[in-house]
DNA sequence: CTGTTAGCGCGTTCAT
DNA sequence: ATGAACGCGCTAACAG
């Protein structure tokens, strides 16, 4: 859309319409016949060098060459050893990862699907993904899905690439009439040997990292009745979504343990974004629905605070708050979930329950390069990898006490 | 370092204190041995389906399969051409990308290196990199790097994977000695028929998709002056990154143009990251260089407004003014650069420059997937793909006419 | 310890 | 139009 500023500058403007001198050469090898010697004058003109580049100009065999370049902790004669090595370095040899990863049957590179990697959410917890992985040496890939189709069809993509394992931290795919051929594709990559490991629970039969949702819902709840508010407006992502219900149940709950009930048309259900939690409180406000007065919640008296189950909700209710008069943390107090490291950075700064977005993306990739992946069929309890014990809720100022 | 939370632990609660039945077990997969002929009972338990599979199945020639399954426009006879996508489906065939990549000699993938996934702004480049990429069907595999040692070992990770293309993104990376190497390693694997593209010039010899660095500084510079500020304290960059250098110029140039000489004091050398706006201002306000008095820059006038050249700078910047005491917008007018998502939800909203961050990652893509790069070795003028022709500021609240 | 020889899964000529 | 055979770059048995 917004494409009218792209100013792919020209080229070469006097090159006009002379034939295109395409060399693309090669074509096929015809091999062996120009390779004659295999040195295309030192300059790395032609295609890379290959291993069997690096045996002749060692004088070697190409296994030996296989040998000292990569095959572990194999034995190789020192003087033999040194030529392999200056002769792949003269050559600026690096073996071909793919032949690699056919000839053994395996790749060391492992999938990562998210919904949105320009939330911080999932910014997170791909940092943390592709930290972790790079440390084991392990490449990974990394593609987006918005949608549950799009899901599917990434899924299918990354399993053509055969990685040590596939990823998934996708927020949530709802009314799911792909969700059964999800885990069928899922359930057949790891019959062939692949590992699958969910970022947040789904409910599907693969490990999951997870984190103490419900708790953390619960600290919450607590915390609004302790600090004085007794009308809360309720942010969630879709019903489909485990993290969001666990979540839920956990604020519902505890403040229900007060006496509290929350008025139902005080809960939204949204989606795990910025643009809902804005929208969503925009058209509050702009009903009439916050602040005190007939269409109000909870009886006319209004909402009190905004409780987000999603940090990127809680920050787009805030700047709606304001567009709408609305001062919040003094008129109304906010709470997040998540953390984001911009928590810090609104006005109020976020009250929210912390959750190691990074180290969740380590402990995924943990599970997939672990021997066991800690799944058992039969005890869907035992699939989970929790992470954060106790929930850490991090006192800040959008929820004042009142 | 900070793994002490972390908790694998065993799901229920009311399980108390058994002991954890960690049967890590399993050691090797056994496998491999028991693929007598291939067929493991059409049951996905083995090995994934492979072409020959299907082919056998089909009861055609493994290059009858071929060509039905991918290779693009033969002509095949119908009836077989149905019977092997039955076969394929029935099997749940997927064609091993890697083998195809050996066998074509090239694959399907792009690499991409950013310093750091979970800063908006890479976050934003690489949502573009990703979407545009699986747009066109190629997958990318991302790297981070903290530092310029690191970038080169990515690199040559990266090349070992032979991609279509790699795509770089780093913010700096100064005192550069692997700097050099860099640029070799790159000028080989180009030659080697490699793409090579920046994202921001970075001053080598390979295209880059850059922006009107300067003349945004510039719009922000006129803008300070016709807002009425004529102190501002800048917070650039490391002085080896050139977008830094060129957006300093720019508001540099027009501040002098207004007969503004900005108080060599009052700029500091940092890195385009959150934590040094917050550390750096953090510094000044304590030394009390921001507000009247003595030791205050401009002579002891102090600061009237904070240029940062990157919008987290500002950020943090920002949150820093707020523990020293000072009102952000009131006090001391704040602009950033970039315009990356959360710099409506900062308060008062940042006012910055607009910079297309998905589109440049889908420029880059775009360039690495074009039949020539536009690279022109002698004329380095050339070798640029321009996005933004004009920049955009975005005025907001954070600074207002005074 | 080193070199030979089979494959790995697939694309692609070359005959048929 | 279809199939047989070769090669891509590399690893892994197997000999020597």
């Amino acid at each position: 859309m917004v494409t009218e500023w792209m100013t792919t500058r020209a080229i070469d403007p006097d090159a006009g319409g002379n034939g295109r001198d395409n060399d693309r050469g090669s074509g096929r090898g015809g091999d062996a016949a120009d390779r004659s010697d295999g040195r295309a004058a030192g300059r790395g003109n032609g295609a890379p060098a290959t291993l069997s580049d690096v045996a002749r100009e060692a004088g070697v065999s190409i296994a030996t060459a296989s040998r000292v370049l990569n095959g572990g902790t194999r034995k190789v004669r020192d003087d033999l050893r040194g030529r392999v090595m200056q002769a792949a370095e003269r050559l600026n040899y690096h073996a071909n990862a793919y032949a690699q990863a056919v000839a053994k049957g395996g790749s060391s590179n492992i999938a990562l699907l998210v919904s949105d990697i320009s939330d911080p959410y999932f910014a997170g917890v791909s940092q943390g993904v592709v930290k972790a992985a790079s440390q084991r040496g392990v490449t990974v890939s990394i593609a987006v899905a918005s949608n549950g189709e799009d899901e599917l069809d990434r899924v299918r993509g990354m399993v053509a690439t055969r990685p040590r394992g596939i990823i998934i931290s996708e927020s949530e795919n709802v009314n799911d009439s792909s969700r059964q051929e999800l885990q069928e594709e899922l359930e057949r990559y790891r019959s062939s040997g692949g590992r699958v490991v969910f970022i947040l629970d789904r409910g599907l039969p693969f490990p999951a990292v997870d984190v103490a949702n419900e708790a953390g819902g619960r600290a919450i709840g607590r915390l609004l009745v302790e600090s004085g508010y007794r009308r809360p407006v309720i942010l969630k992502g879709n019903d489909g979504y485990r993290s969001s219900a666990q979540r839920y149940r956990g604020v519902v709950g505890a403040l229900a343990e007060a006496g509290i009930m929350v008025d139902p048309r005080a809960v939204v259900n949204g989606q795990f974004n910025r643009t809902k939690g804005f929208s969503a409180i925009m058209q509050m406000a702009g009903a009439g629905m916050l602040t005190p007065g007939e269409g109000a919640v909870y009886g006319g008296a209004g909402a009190d605070s905004i409780v987000a189950l999603n940090d990127v909700m809680a920050i787009g209710a805030m700047t709606a708050l304001r567009n709408a008069g609305i001062v919040p943390g003094r008129d109304i107090g906010v709470t997040g979930f998540g953390d984001i490291p911009y928590a810090v950075d609104v006005y109020p700064a976020l009250t929210t329950v912390h959750l190691p977005l990074t180290d969740m993306g380590r402990a995924a990739v943990e599970n997939v390069l672990s021997d066991d992946d800690g799944y058992v069929a039969d005890d869907p309890g035992r699939r989970l990898i929790f992470l954060q014990g106790r929930p850490d809720v991090i006192l800040r100022d959008s929820l004042p006490r009142r």
